[in-house]
DNA sequence: GATGAATGAGTGTTCATTCAT
DNA sequence: TATGAATGAACACTCATTCAT
């Protein structure tokens, strides 16, 4: 499916990856790779109070564009693996982690930031949520992550 | 794999279902079946807050004892599918919507509803947190959902 | 299928009958009774040529209304089979041999008679022929029927 | 069973053709193309007479060489409906027509052909003729066809 | 760099048959 | 008599992978 999709031949496809989890991985990094350019622009924003909305923004915008992608990646298992395997994916976690929960992060603050993008991702690829538009979707998730994250200032995480 | 694992023919498993599809929705309809024993014990509950609260309690113990289930029935486009035309589904989420959000239930409230269950059974299928054990899971999705709702009494929903 | 058409289970059709075969060659019976019953009311005819006629027409009757049923029976394998074991087939065509084309019965004519069986049956089942409806489909039978028969009294098989 | 019979596997004859269908209509195509030599030979012959001659003795010799194939293709269900809808087929029949019955074609001329390929089918694949060897067999079927087919000058389809 | 042909191991499904009840 | 549960063997088909060219 694959290779009929980009009009090549199987064979073709196995010159440029050896396996399939390769290419798995490879569309995980390029989609990881999305996401590290939103991190670095939220990280140039002068204040914490614009780095956090650029972020989320980010994250939301990505994650409804690509919604298919996404929720495949997301529950494929060679990602699992690879994500308890190789701590290229936690680094990213760590930097969303600081713009997201400020510079006094730990184990709490980190899993925080997984239950958001977790979240997210599980939302857009819920069966209730499949028939909205990418507008509506989008405004709903805004309002999803302004509740999950405390307000900047106020002390975070009181539980 | 399914017979396999049971240690039947798959001729045998056959007998029983006669389609893949009819043994996806089966498990999918026993899950079903244990989230409305939740729904019908909070309903019975005296006030709207512990209603609501026995209700979220219940959800979470479910999604997070049966994380695999859950996940794997999620992603099936046969239930996608099932979701769409059969309203037995939408049936039940009216009941949660009501539980949750109160009476004047519309539009919002079930997509409100709709976004805590996808933001629980996201997190628990999410790769991120495959590692947790079962009860910081359990602390954490608490505090998701205490987040994610409105407080009782206060008016529901104010975006 | 079989089963299920009759409205019981596949074990209780495995009560009567110990094997598929039996069950094929119990239909194959019932058909070849209809055909003796036709050859009984032939041989009682008064004149060799009414005799004829009646088998023909009868034979022809037969094949149109049970189409489908004597095209599975002579396209199973295990009927090909039985014929070439029993003889109880065998002696049937040669009751029909002695009707059609008369005492003087030998190799020769039963030959005969095997093949206007045969161009009769395979023009039933023949899918060009599978759109014709039962009337016309009979009056072309009778046509060929008149020409592949030599005329009663004239020399037989004058090429 | 036919990737077995030709020493490769499943998956080798599913690199050539997609679809069980597929293989049938290539093995009915094969035997149509070989009809079709015949009845291009049958045309450029000189005379009418010639000409019926060769397509006969053609049509007898294929059907008896490929016995099996010519059996299992007309009855398989697939060309059923393949004959229904494409047309291909037809032409066939119409160029054979033509050069058994002349070329006052009608639906009458038509018939009659469809009727004497299924005689010679019918024939072939008949349980009672299994047995004949292959040299009994076509003079059998030249005696069968020179009785349906009306002599060249007399009136055809003289009912 | 790309292709066509091939393969082993699976999956979804049917079918003829058996057997304990 | 009849049934439900089970099974081995097949069949139609897909998929990840290899390899010679």
């Amino acid at each position: 499916m694959i290779a009929d999709s980009i009009g090549v031949t199987k064979a073709a496809v196995y010159h440029q990856y050896n396996t399939k989890d390769e290419i798995v991985l490879a569309a995980a990094e390029a989609e990881l790779a999305n996401l590290e350019a939103i991190i670095c622009t939220a990280e140039a924003e002068p204040s914490r109070m614009r780095a956090r909305r650029t972020l989320v923004t980010g994250m939301i915008d990505l994650a409804v564009a690509h919604r298919r992608t996404v929720s495949t990646i997301l529950n494929d298992p060679v990602i699992a693996r690879y994500f308890a395997e190789h701590n290229s994916f936690r680094h990213v976690m760590d930097r969303m982690s600081r713009v997201l929960m400020g510079d006094d992060i730990g184990h709490e603050a980190s899993v925080s930031t997984a239950m958001l993008t977790a979240a997210i991702s599980g939302t857009v690829m819920h069966p209730l949520v499949t028939g909205l538009d990418d507008e509506t979707l989008r405004s709903q998730l805004e309002r999803l992550a302004r509740r999950l994250l405390p307000a900047v200032g106020s002390t975070p995480n009181r539980s």
